[in-house]
DNA sequence: TTTAACCTTAACGTCAACGTCATGTTTTTG
DNA sequence: CAAAAACATGACGTTGACGTTAAGGTTAAA
């Protein structure tokens, strides 16, 4: 990672800040490199370069980046399967915006749609199940936790007032 | 992965019945690279050894096995990682047993128990906001559904009977 | 006992996702 | 405008988690 001192925001004219790779890296949370990388596999594509030929991110890149590792480490998505869901992602958004300017509904189109629904669905049924093993997964843990939390309370008070030796409850200390 | 045909479990004298690398592979759903190499690393030791040296693997070593590939693919730890949670595990099952036996409690067991109590509660954060994440992902992703399947709708039925263009709702088909 | 199937260790290969130069260009700053 | 900072492209390096031979031993079946 550089060492950069975190370069500002550039405003053009329209308004619109824009940030060379540096100042997008930092904000991401990735390296220059990555940035790169993902624009490589076709990922991203920053908003523009100077007439020099530095890319410009805008914010929208960022959250584009942002996007991607959320699927990289929330779902443990590699970047070709997080291209075709962000590939039809944007499918959906171009078809969104000619759909609302021009009223036509072509079959071709359509098909896309349906296309995009089920790949959604798909994602959706994956992350549920993941979701389904983290909720097992932390609940067995909180089992483990609380026989940790019983045998440390056993071992630092071992003059027991109380005579009842099979108790199995938190007290919440 | 091998073609072999699914090795079948041994059984010695006691009852606990063994299998093979082979079979052992198959049912954890690992190759039996995978397994040879958690060993290297130190994440399993097979139960035994055939006086020729064979690697026999107990059923309780398929579930050490499961809990690796859950620790990787669910939460997304390297070997590492894995090594370090598996160890504390470990101790702590055996500081249990020791505590059992001989009611001893001497203060160098009490830091084990004390650091592996941290350890657990430090994993269990980073599980709790894997669950968060996961779960702000899995209702925005219902809500593109949503907007998707609306879209589709929109597209299908063209001939709207109603007068009313505002509506955002699922009907639940 | 002789295979055939299964297993051993050792060593090199692979692939994704970047890291790390090297070398030259562009932009910004004083 | 000159130096400094930031960036571009290209190419080679790295790391984790195995895959894949190669060259033999071990075990179960016939």
């Amino acid at each position: 990672m550089n060492t950069s001192p975190a370069g500002e925001a550039r405003p053009a004219a329209g308004g619109e800040r824009l940030f060379g790779i540096g100042a997008a890296a930092e904000r991401a949370g990735v390296s220059q490199r990555a940035l790169r990388y993902y624009q490589q596999l076709g990922l991203i594509t920053p908003q523009g370069r100077t007439p020099g030929g530095l890319r410009r991110y805008s914010q929208e890149d960022l959250a584009r980046v942002a996007r991607i590792r959320q699927l990289q480490t929330l779902l443990g998505l590699n970047l070709d399967e997080i291209a075709l869901v962000l590939r039809s992602e944007d499918r959906m958004a171009e078809i969104r915006l000619a759909y609302h300017a021009e009223r036509t509904t072509c079959a071709e189109r359509r098909d896309l749609v349906r296309e995009s629904l089920e790949l959604q669905q798909e994602l959706r049924s994956t992350v549920e199940s993941k979701r389904l093993g983290i909720e097992g997964f932390l609940t067995d843990l909180d089992a483990r936790i609380d026989r940790t939390r019983g045998l440390l309370e056993q071992m630092t008070a071992p003059a027991a007032p109380g005579p009842e030796p099979a108790s199995r409850s938190v007290v919440g200390h």
